[in-house]
DNA sequence: CATGAATGAGATTTCATTCAT
DNA sequence: TATGAATGAAATCTCATTCAT
């Protein structure tokens, strides 16, 4: 990644091991696969963890190949183009982290219990899936120029921001949150507060001289992540200042 | 960038123009610099363009060396490799984002008065300084891997940091900030909230179809964040919850 | 063609649009043709222009297929291979050119008038048949190696050498046209008259700065061919020029 | 060439043996060049033979680079792409046919001498140059997109055309000349008779089944130019039969 | 009759980098 | 200090073609 030439000397991975690329392939060559949705999985599997491991520019075809098991060809083969593929990878990271969040059933839930669930829930996803993070940010190094060239991508609406919706208005009618809340505003909040720890992990563990990947950080933020958000969401005593969310 | 591709067809920005490599270089070769400073900074220039557009692996020497309007054999001469230009730029990027905090001085004021003051100026830099947001996503999509040879950056302490204990004590000695607070969380939040916003700002925006670079929403969320870390910092008014920042 | 590159890019054409390949296919994909004759006739017909625009190696398989709205299966499954098909095109281009040229009947003509009438026929041919330009261009880039390998083609006589020698006797007798006159060369006279200025039709334009493709230019051109060929058929008045024709 | 599949296989050549390319380059890489005009021209050269043997997308940079004796980067180095180094070889390929004509001093001649000379040099030209007329040639299959992207090529005004001119003007004042002549005209015709023996020759040689790049042909065809063409120059006797040339 | 899956070789081009002056 | 020349490796992508159903 980074470079060839770096990739051959010694790296040393902090963390996110996971992400690094096996160097021998499972070479499941044993007689080609003659199986058109298991070449492309494969293809779509060994894709998102090269291009999470070293974003757009930084993943190769060559090696998503290698590490896919096929040859080059089926790249082209199935997704037109080294963009088509990461595109194809976009769309399916998306539409899993959709899924997760359409799993969460919080409408019987006491507003908020239901918030601390939700910002946990997105909390863990963030933390198990580094690739999310990973590509996301590789998409916004190059100004989500793919992402505007997927139509699925386009009309992916966050699911999030209806439970959110739902939430607040139960809550405000509840008078145990405030009236005056927008749901893009709570779902940035939260989603910002979770992300950027793990998105500037490493630079942050150097600039602050501690490991954030290493446990009791990790749970120390979750709680404070509630607890910023749900004093947010409080109603104001008395002199409110300004407007919060 | 992204791709020699991509780079050929039609390639539409969202906000951060600047970032965009100009196609046609300086041109400044009117028969050799011969001013050893002037070339090394002209590299230097150019490479923090070309990595903030592109990230490690999407720059290149050729066109950084075009843009700097010198040849690729220079960059060689003067930083060894692009490793080693890469880590200069980080190295530049980083102590200019510290000067600019050095340049604070928040003794004198309120406290409450000097967290929004703070809160202004970082979100301030964070905005007008794309291509540090840029840098550092890159950095951190390679697990900050290169700033970990540099000695300097390793050296690099926040003087946010000293800044935000100074206001936390004089704040809670006035009784006007809880006593239960981190520096570290301090900086973390406000970060976050500033960050992720310009970090992710593309995708978002395409996530939410609202364009989080123009004006209203600009201004809007530098609001949030400062009503939501004063709010968070202000003591609990009778039962606490549990224990906030 | 030329290059993938270069494809890309604007392209400009002078005259020969129609060989220019559609980006967009037939698309006749409604479910599979399932008709032997309608899909060996659609390939052989999109191999054609693909030749004509691209020559034997600027043509690819893929794109041959693409046009004919099958799949690269189909091709090798009629014509065994690239040349095969090459072979195949070339056979039908001059089938057809030997056929327009037996339509003609000018057994009852004067000899002069017939000569007129054959030599504005083929011009109109070459005009009319870009394609057939191209391909005998390509061909002989190839230095034939192609037809040599086609024994339909070893046995094409042209008809128009029995044309031209029933016209040469017929004129010779009645004393219109010299007595020392050979069909080879009449024939290759005509033609190469004709044929340059279409095959070398671009070049030309360019190297004259003056458009061959536009009508003056055309009908002028015509007619100086019958011109020059009728002169040189005419009878030696007096001092004869050595031989001529 | 024609396709790599071929190009293994036996090919039998047939009168340009010299276009065919050796298979074993001169392989004078016994510590590098390190003359820049050297490789150079080394790369021009094995160019010119390349696309002369192939056309544009026959011949492959591979190739002309290892009949160069360098690499493939080399060409990239100095003629920035496949179409920039096939323009240079058009270009030189035109500049030296300009050369060859302007050695020419017809001025002291007589004009039908003269023309009888200028004939003669030209069809020597085409003779000796068959890469010039497979250049071309390849050129017009190409619609001459290349050359229309060469500064050069665009101003290079045939001298033929003022030779031309003179001698007809001379020609008609002597009185041994038609009055109504065209030197644009005179020179497609001269041209055309000559060029299209030998572009066409091997289509030809198969479809006259005989062999028209051996020695009497040859000699008949130019005798025969030099006849059509001085024939149509003549005046005029008595009646004419409307415009010639 | 028709087609989807697979492939190795080779295409053009760009990469970071070293050599030599 | 500066630069032109050279290079091998790898990048993305297309080639013609065969396998298997």
């Amino acid at each position: 990644m980074t470079s060839r030439r770096l990739s051959s000397k010694g790296v040393q991975l902090t963390g996110l091991e996971s992400l690094m690329p096996n160097v021998k392939p499972k070479r499941k060559k044993a007689k080609a696969i003659r199986d058109s949705a298991a070449t492309r999985a494969a293809i779509l599997n060994a894709a998102k963890k090269e291009f999470a491991f070293g974003g757009y520019s930084g993943a190769s075809i060559g090696k998503i190949s290698r590490r896919a098991g096929t040859n080059e060809r089926m790249i082209y083969y199935y997704y037109k183009s080294k963009e088509g593929l990461y595109i194809a990878v976009l769309e399916q990271a998306y539409a899993e982290m959709v899924d997760a969040e359409n799993a969460l059933d919080l409408d019987q839930m006491d507003p908020r219990e239901a918030i601390r669930e939700l910002i946990s829930v997105i909390w863990k996803y963030y933390r198990e899936h580094p690739e999310f993070i990973a590509l996301v940010g590789s998409e916004n190094l190059e100004r989500a120029i793919h992402i505007k060239k997927s139509r699925k991508l386009k009309k992916i609406a966050s699911p999030q921001l209806r439970i959110l919706e739902n939430l607040l208005s139960r809550g405000s009618l509840m008078g145990i949150f405030r009236t005056d809340i927008d749901a893009h505003r709570l779902f940035l909040t939260i989603a910002a507060l979770g992300w950027f720890y793990f998105s500037n992990m490493h630079t942050l563990s150097n600039y602050l001289q501690k490991d954030l990947a290493r446990e009791p950080a990790l749970h120390e933020w979750l709680q404070h992540i509630i607890a910023v958000v749900l004093t947010s969401l409080a109603p104001t005593q008395s002199k409110s200042s300004k407007s919060i969310i």
